[in-house]
DNA sequence: AATCAAAGCAACCGCCATTAG
DNA sequence: ACTAATGGCGGTTGCTTTGAT
């Protein structure tokens, strides 16, 4: 019987989205929330499917959303993770404060993977060749070009007022949490990380050299001990699920650290 | 200044898991 | 218990920007 596509494709916009368009969105959404992302565009009177609003909200236009470039320290993180996780990006993503699973997975696949095993991808990009040699995107392994940073912004990109990486623990909480379907909360919460509230959760480059350093200093060794190991030896023998295995190294992260303000501060899960 | 290849990233696609009826 | 609807995720595509020539 096979599902129902997931919008009538007749009718609807595709493409980038237009400011006018981000601003309706967020409008909407922030009047009455995400209940229900199907019936969204229509209520908003948006002429796109619901699942392509989600993903603007989502990777563009939360106000949680921490843009610009990645740090080292989390670019050491996502490396991290990757190790223990794998192509797990949402996982991955968070646990990363404001970033966002596609933003990761862009971020590895143009920076990370290159630079852990250049002659990986040199290999991979020779078999791509050969395998489709339509595709008209060649990477030199010793590329290091760099583009200019955000400042080239997207044509529809959004002013954002949240430039700043605060996040409150709550709309973090909202946005990745599992349970999901918290329409009233997400309305609630999700526009007060942007305010001025006191008990805003700062990121900083000593947060995030904090947090990496805690399993560290749990394994007693260095970075290198973590991100080495196998997921199969990361993860204990008893635990079979993969959730509980991210527990497990959730809990590693909360009790590796002696600083407690900054362990509660971490973001949920 | 013009052209071209590569990098970067937003958005789409299709599948799977979960939930509601 | 079954089916359809919906949400969410990972993989991939293709457009825009950038830097080299």
């Amino acid at each position: 019987m096979g599902r129902a596509p997931c919008c009538e494709k007749m009718g609807l916009k595709r493409g980038p989205w237009t400011p006018e368009e981000d601003k309706t969105l967020v409008a909407h959404i922030k009047s009455f929330g995400h209940g229900n992302w199907r019936a969204l565009p229509k209520q908003a009177g948006l002429l796109r499917c619901g699942k392509s609003c989600r993903l603007r909200w989502i990777n563009y236009l939360r106000p949680d959303i921490k843009r610009g470039n990645f740090s080292d320290v989390e670019e050491q993180t996502i490396i991290q993770l990757h190790e223990l996780l794998g192509n797990r990006w949402s996982a991955i993503a968070a646990r990363l404060p404001g970033r966002t699973d596609n933003e990761i997975k862009n971020v590895w696949h143009t920076h990370l993977k290159k630079r852990l095993d250049p002659s990986a991808s040199a290999r991979q990009e020779h078999d791509e060749e050969e395998g489709q040699q339509a595709n008209k995107k060649r990477k030199p392994a010793a590329a290091s070009r760099k583009r200019k940073p955000a400042a080239t912004a997207p044509v529809s990109s959004p002013e954002r007022s949240v430039s700043t990486s605060t996040v409150t623990e709550s709309s973090m909480a909202v946005e990745h949490g599992n349970s999901g379907s918290s329409a009233v909360s997400v309305k609630e919460e999700s526009f007060t990380s942007a305010s001025e509230e006191s008990d805003e959760f700062q990121i900083d480059e000593s947060f995030w050299s904090e947090t990496l350093s805690m399993p560290l200093l749990v394994s007693g060794s260095n970075n290198d001990v973590v991100a080495s190991m196998e997921p199969h030896e990361a993860f204990g023998a008893g635990s079979s699920s993969v959730d509980g295995d991210m527990d497990y190294w959730l809990r590693v992260f909360m009790e590796g650290g002696g600083d407690d303000d900054v362990a509660l501060d971490l973001p949920q899960i």
